[in-house]
DNA sequence: CCTATAATTCGAAATATGTCGAATAATAAA
DNA sequence: TTTATTATTCGACATATTTCGAATTATAGG
């Protein structure tokens, strides 16, 4: 069973934010931190800062505060200010409850 | 490594098509087809038509038609006209990218 | 053929989203 | 303090989405 009203809202609050092509590539870069081939789930999260995240999208710097503001108002992206920049990175226990949504269950999922 | 458009196109697409809240809804609904406490996965996916899967929704018909459409185009609901229902039904095959998606994974996921 | 049921298409209206540039804030360094 | 760098906020505009009701299509059964 279950049926948490906030848990469902959660859910597609997590997914409109990934329904962007821009915030999804900016997901999947924090997401995916390591070099092809190499086997990588570090203990502590890697970081970007705003700016490098941003390279080579071709938005401009309001649009790219937006859409992190965005990943991160739905629980997908951590931010934090270190200097001149702010670091942002993906907390993977955050990201357990989308992982387990599609997997076949025994109950009910939302 | 990888990198194809198409791929990171269609996670999108899917994203976007379960970013409305009714249609998380029905796209749930369609997914976990066993009560309660029941293990279920069945051989043969559980089929709803639309009339019945909208029920209790409170939107008109032509509003489920089209968040189904929405959700049949985005490759998460497979629909098939039998006499004057139409049935749906969810393809675990298709829904196998997104589950793969939030896992910590080797290489780069998009 | 006529009627009832199930679902879709179409057009319109309200609301939400993506984007930019200009202005502002936060910080570091000269 | 002044300047440069990094990032955010704000207002505006264009585009997209959600939703409905009316009209239409598809089908089954008298």
């Amino acid at each position: 069973m279950s049926n948490n009203k906030t848990d469902s809202t959660l859910l597609c609050e997590a997914f409109k934010a990934l329904s962007n092509p821009h915030r999804l590539t900016l997901f999947n870069r924090l997401m995916n931190c390591c070099t092809p081939g190499t086997k990588c789930i570090p203990a502590v999260a890697v970081r970007y800062c705003v700016g490098k995240l941003g390279e080579g999208l071709d938005i401009a710097p309001s649009t790219l505060s937006h859409h992190l503001k965005e990943l991160n108002r739905a629980g997908l992206v951590e931010m934090e200010r270190k200097g001149k920049n702010v670091e942002c990175w993906v907390e993977p226990a955050k990201i357990e409850r989308l992982s387990v949504f599609f997997q076949p269950s025994q109950s009910d999922n939302l």
